[in-house]
Formats: structure tokens, sequence, C-alpha cells
DNA sequence: GGTTAGATTTCCGCATTTCGGAAGTCAAGT
DNA sequence: ACTTGACTTCCGAAATGCGGAAATCTAACC
């Protein structure tokens, strides 16, 4: 059949309330209902009942006004209790301080959501750029040094399904030589020359997340890198993976 | 009936997945299907059908070993996807890094969710406190200034659920006062004596959110506050109401 | 002011999905 | 090896959710 097979044992009026949070995440801030339809394949009637129940969760909010409907508030407050409760989120707060201070740098700690990185802690540093910074903190993974160690750690599902978000992917050498290497290194194309740098933070045998440096290239030289930048990274990543150890 | 009414055209099923969220949301990190059970009063196989509908939509996670449920990394890419579409987050990250420039301290743009305040950004300071900062970007509005100032503008409705989460809540008068000022202050007594200042960034005649400034006892004297800060704050959040009227 | 069109919301009969008790499976502890 | 408690699956029943039709609402047009 043309559509796909639900998961085992699960509830397909669930199943669809995810799929509209889904596409609410796309596009616009607010959705009209007859787009939904079109872009869900499911009758008005059903969609309004769906959105009315998250509008009630507040998962879902609508625009007085235009009656559209948009992502709610309950997804930051839910999201935040995620991020609080990962392990290495507690392990590793305390260390960003020290590393900011040691480098001036913008020091984030970053965990994979699917494709995206997700930064779970970030402590801006001394110059984060122009008044235009990206001040997102969920990115595509394949865009930033820490996602792509992260990447390169991952299921082979998860790496593919990462190519198959981005036209110039890179190939399996450049996710080996990741995978290999102790710090990850990466100048995002839209961080008007801002190198990132990133290496693991690892629970057991398992990569738990990433840490990562990134500033202006004035100050991320290469030399800058190699004396200053990468040996205090890699200490404090260290620190935190014998305190994720001793969890 | 014990049991409260269902808001009008609403789906059970739906409902009672968020409020598993909710559930998952408070406690430790990982619940056993027994205790939401429990908590939540319904049988071990509807939670368990619940459960893997949003484990397939990775609102949920479970963790392998110990086989409990807890929230799961679909939710800060939501979360991400809702605070970067509110327009007044668009608007004010330019001015977040001009704030900090000119004032050193720590910029925030904070909205309300429910009795919650939730950073939409924010633009660390040259002293964060110690490396037990708090790292948290969602924290009760009535333990922050610019949470306090929302609440002040909030519908009653929101201002009692507040008053209703502390057990020393503030006055009705407290209330007016926030209202009236131009700035409020507050120093949050977990913060280890680190004061914040909050004002209103308006959409018409509504305030659509708070900006902040906070920082270290020391460099936020009641003089620096009158001279530096108050200023630059408020003619920040003047011009940030500006681009949103323009919107 | 009246009409039209398109969007959202509500109604209601039906059927399919969801429910939940019982049973099965699994793993840790004794 | 047995027991216990937790998780997962089965399957008949019933209740909820579905969706076509209709009602309502609002903006645009004349």
């Amino acid at each position: 059949m043309g559509e796909s097979e639900a998961p085992r044992g699960t509830l397909g009026t669930v199943r669809n309330a995810a799929l509209l949070l889904t596409l609410l995440s796309e596009g616009p801030s607010h959705h009209a209902l007859t787009d939904l339809a079109e872009r869900s394949g499911m009758p008005l009637p059903t969609l309004h009942r769906l959105l009315r129940s998250l509008l009630a969760a507040k998962l879902v909010e609508q625009d007085p006004e235009s009656s559209r409907y948009g992502l709610g508030p309950q997804l930051p407050r839910l999201a935040e209790r995620y991020i609080e409760r990962l392990p290495v989120t507690s392990a590793a707060t305390p260390y960003l301080v020290d590393l900011r201070a040691t480098t001036g740098a913008t020091v984030t700690l970053v965990t994979l959501a699917g494709t995206d990185a997700v930064f779970a802690d970030r402590l801006d540093g001394e110059d984060v750029g122009g008044v235009h910074r990206d001040a997102s903190r969920v990115r595509p993974a394949l865009e930033t040094a820490a996602g792509r160690l992260l990447l390169a750690h991952a299921d082979d599902t998860v790496w593919k399904d990462a190519l198959a978000t981005t036209t110039d992917g890179p190939s399996a050498d450049d996710r080996e030589g990741w995978r290999a290497a102790e710090i990850v290194r990466h100048t995002p194309a839209a961080a008007a020359s801002r190198p990132e740098i990133a290496t693991a933070i690892r629970a057991g045998s398992r990569v738990a997340a990433a840490l990562g440096l990134s500033g202006p290239a004035s100050q991320l030289t290469d030399e800058a890198i190699d004396q200053l930048h990468a040996p205090h990274l890699l200490r404090a990543a260290a620190s935190i993976s014998r305190t994720l150890g001793r969890a």
C-alpha cells in the first residue's frame, strides 16, 4: 500500500497529532486549517478536533486575529525539562564557565536530536559576531563541528538521514576522519568566518555529547587553536567524561 | 462528577498523551510504566500504547537498560521552531549584542509560558557567576524580574496560577507596582546576589515580551543601574517595540 | 447594506479505532 | 530453578474518533 505502515502497537490519533506538530514546525509561524488539510491529507473536522486537543494542552496556539494555528508555549517548557535531565547537562555545565574564562570563546554543549545539533547549554564568548548573530540553538548537525562529530559516532541510519538533508554532503571518508579525530574542526559557511572546534564527551564507550568552542577567525587562528583552545577543550571534555563515568 | 470536564471538541486520546508528557516533565528523568499508571490512573496497556506512540514520534524516549520512559529529543527541536517564530525574537535579537557591549551584563529576552518565564534569547555577560551558574532557560516567572513584569501585564487567571506556585507570594500591590514601573528590579534568592532588571517590549498596546539585564551585585550597583543599565535597557526596548510595530 | 466566497466550526450517525482484563514474556533477585 | 515484578501483547467489546454535511463567521466586493 502507498501509505507507510504504522509502527506496531501505536495509536493513529497520537500519530496524527504528532504529525501536526511536525507540520507546524515547518514554514511560517501560523498555518491555516485548509493548508494543513492539504499537506496532511486529513479532512477538516478531523484536523480541527486534533488541533483543539493540542490547543487545550498548550502544545499549539491559535492566533486570535487570523484563526491560524502555530506551535505553542508548552513546548519550550517541556524541552527545557528534557535538556535539564540529560546526565551530560548537569555534568558539563560547571566546566563551561572555566572553559570560557580560559579561552574567551563561545562554549557549547551539543547533543544530537535526529539530524539536528541541539545546544543543551551555551555560554557566549567575548565576541559573538555582529548584531546578526545566529541565536538559534538547534541547527542541522552537518553545519556544525559538534554535529559532525556526533554524526560520525551515530548509527548509520542517522548518518544517511543527515546526508539526505543536504545537497553537498560529505563523504564516508570525511566521516571516518571525524570519528578518528580527537578534535573536529569546521567553519560554517553561514557564520561569517567563525571557526568551530569540537571534541567528544564519552559515557563509557558511548559518545554522549560534544563540547565545542567557536569564535571569530581573528581569535581562533591555527596557532591559537593548537596552543590554547584545543588543549583546554580536551581537558574539559575529559573531566566531564570522568564525571559522567562516576554518576 | 469528580473528574474535570474535558474542553469541548477535544480528543481523550490526545489529552492523555499530553498528560503523559506533563507527568514525564516532573520528577526524575525517566519513569517506570507502573509509576505512570499510579500517577495517571490509566491501566498499563493503555499507557503502553500511548507511550509507544509518543516514542515513535520521538516526543518520548525509552532508556534501553531500565525500560523507563522520559521526555524525548524532538521536544527541543519543536521548541526552537516555536521560539524562532515569535515575532519578538527576530525583532529583538540584533539589539542584544549592542546591549551587552554597552553594559557588559547578561541580556535576556523573556516571554511567558503559563506561569514560567521562557528565555527566547540570552546573551551571556562578562561575569556569569561561579561555575554553578543557573543555565536553565525556563524559570518560575515570580523568581525573575522579567517574569514579574510579564505577570503584571498578564490575565488575572495567569497571575493567580502563578501565586499558586509559591508560598511567599507577592501582593496585589506589588503587582500594581510592577505594572506601573518602567523598570522592574529583582534579586533572586537563589542567584547569589545577582540583581536583575527588566522592562517591557510592547507590540501595540500589548506587552509582547520583557528585556532584561542581570549580573553580579558588584557591577549592578544602584548607581550603575541608574546611570548605565536602565537607560540602555529602556532605549533598546523602545527600539525593539518600534521594530515590532513596523512588522 | 446586501451578497458572495472561503475559512472555520459544529453536528451526528456510523464504524473503526482504542480500550483494558487477561495472558505472555523477560530479567533481576533469591 | 523458582519467584516476583515490570513490561509487552492479545483479542473481544465498546466507546471514542471519524468525516460528510451543514452551520457559522468574516472579509472582500459591488
